[in-house]
DNA sequence: TGCCATTTTACCGATAAAGATAAGCTGGCT
DNA sequence: AGCCAGCTTATCTTTATCGGTAAAATGGCA
């Protein structure tokens, strides 16, 4: 099996993206002016349509205080967990 | 102060990109031969001069079987910010 | 000292991100 | 129905990634 970066990565990050956003009761366009990254390219984004820069990550998670982390990880734990990270064991098999 | 992020986000990164590749003793070339990136982009990463795509940074933490996470942030860095602090900057009370 | 593996740096071309702007949707109002 | 805030999509330009290749450091070892 090759490799085909999995189409889920980026529709992933953008939910959680935009979850986070309405948590917050942000527009785009208030998220826009908080990053300096324009709303069209932050929909793009959230749709999962744009492979987004480190930075321009950072930038969203710093807009919206929370972790870096927290756009890549999951479930619930993106606010509640305490310091899992097992370290080991990881099958990610299906993240790439 | 404008509103510069973490000037060393891709310092810290790249360091620790270079630290797992370390503990699993393969040289650049052989991690470009497993992600299909190069060996002259992966050595821009390590060293905190190139900004990756999300994607790119994917490819590279499943040939290192470590979750994209743990690329990102210190596990002690990971621990103290669970509830977020402030930190800084960032006051989006005036554009609400 | 030289040799060799590894890494870094520099160039190139193709692809894509990102800002700006504008145009098209979508849904919720009165 | 119209209006409008919010989001999407499209186009354009600038800039950067990324692979490829090749050339310079860098480091180790005999």
């Amino acid at each position: 099996m090759t490799m085909e970066i999995e189409p889920n990565l980026l529709a992933d990050v953008g939910r959680r993206l935009r979850a986070l956003r309405a948590e917050q009761d942000l527009t785009l366009e208030q998220l826009a002016r908080l990053t300096g990254i324009s709303a069209p390219a932050l929909s793009l984004i959230e749709t999962g349509k744009r492979d987004a820069r480190l930075t321009t990550l950072a930038k969203i998670a710093a807009a919206l205080r929370v972790p870096i982390r927290t756009l890549l990880e999951d479930p619930a734990d993106a606010a509640s967990t305490l310091g899992d990270v097992p370290a080991e064991g990881y099958d990610l098999g299906d993240y790439l």
